[in-house]
DNA sequence: GGTGCTCAGTGATAAAGTCACATTCAACCG
DNA sequence: CGGTTGAATGTGACTTTATCACTGAGCACC
């Protein structure tokens, strides 16, 4: 039997049945752009496996990462989208290689209609991405940026070091690939992190706080 | 006949009777506080008239507006609290005096299962919803604050002088005072406003733009 | 071994945030 | 009416971020 999305396990077998007809299975390989600004939307992406990358473009050409979509997610900007019928706002990166369900609009609207369960969920899914955002929101205003960023090392180091480059860094923050580089070079200077091209280490000292 | 929400007004009468029934009106001042971070979530509630600003605290004691609710909106925020049943992150604020109808939990719940047309203007109000965060995002990241405030003043400027501090005016913009004294000055010096305490007059020249 | 990338480092300067304190205004009291 | 008080505003000094304009380093591919 194929993996399946968290939020169809829980509906009775007849809408499970149901919806799993209707929804267009979808593999993403990373690099993949699964939509950009301005793009119609023509479906619910359900996530079951992969991570998805979620970001948005400035006015001046920076970027920044809102959130990031995993196992069981759904792509709550798109069910805005499909009631308002607008395009998104944002730009969603495949970061690894990604299974998805795209549900289109009638049979969102039918689990809708026929399911409390599925209902719950997807308020919850919705509550989420709002705590997300301002969460997100308090960081940028209120957070300083070196806190910020030793606090991504943190987050993503699993006692590896982080393949990535320094304008990376600056999008997840929403920043400058020029201020990314001179708070690592900081950082490297205090024996925090240790740097190569496109690689960040953080000390293992650093790991614990 | 009393003034009602738009959202229960494309109810069929059936359900809207009931809907009524079972909300609780409710009035409020000028300055009340309709939640608090941390508080818990006792149902709905839907503005009928009236503006209740919704803004959160940081760690550093500063605060920033996340967006306004007026006529015919809702508090999308207490949604995600209903379902998750956790405590608000950010409070309310009321600017005006409100009337506004409290849904309990098991009525809103009722309208979700039975009306399409309810299901699909509150997922409506939600993309609104994610979409003002995002756009609040956008602009605290890249925006120039000298911008910013200047459309802050000409959004909330209807021919008359804004009635508002500088303390006020950083939480609406998510800085901190000193920065807007300086910034207000220095548009005074250019002969953009004019400032007493307390009010803050955009001159005509700069209303258009 | 050169050539052409992308990636990273850095100086100079401007914008924004922080801290500490001075000043001004308006309301209220006696 | 003058004096007192508290909120609101002004400002200097300094730090942190952002921006601009380059320079230098590492790596892949001919």
């Amino acid at each position: 039997m194929t993996a399946q999305h968290a939020l169809l396990e829980c509906l009775p077998a007849g809408l499970r049945a149901e919806a799993e007809q209707h929804a267009q299975r979808i593999h993403l390989s990373a690099g993949d752009v699964v939509f950009r600004a301005g793009d119609g939307c023509r479906g619910l992406p359900m996530v079951i496996s992969g991570s998805v990358r979620v970001q948005m473009l400035g006015a001046s050409g920076h970027g920044i990462v809102l959130y990031r979509m995993g196992p069981d997610d759904l792509c709550t900007l798109s069910i805005g989208c499909l009631m308002a019928g607008r395009g998104y706002r944002a730009e969603a990166h495949v970061e690894e290689p990604t299974e998805a369900l795209l549900m289109p609009r009638q049979a969102f609207d039918r689990l809708m209609a026929q399911s409390a369960e599925f209902r719950q969920q997807i308020m919850a899914s919705y509550g989420r991405r709002l705590d997300d955002l301002m969460l997100l929101v308090e960081e940028i205003a209120f957070g300083r940026l070196d806190q910020r960023l030793l606090e991504w090392l943190k987050a993503h180091a699993n006692g590896r070091p982080a393949l990535i480059t320094h304008q990376e860094l600056a999008v997840e923050l929403g920043t400058a690939r020029e201020v990314v580089s001179r708070l690592l070079k900081d950082f490297e200077r205090h024996g925090r992190v240790r740097l190569a091209r496109g690689r960040v280490e953080l000390l293992q000292s650093q790991e614990v706080d």
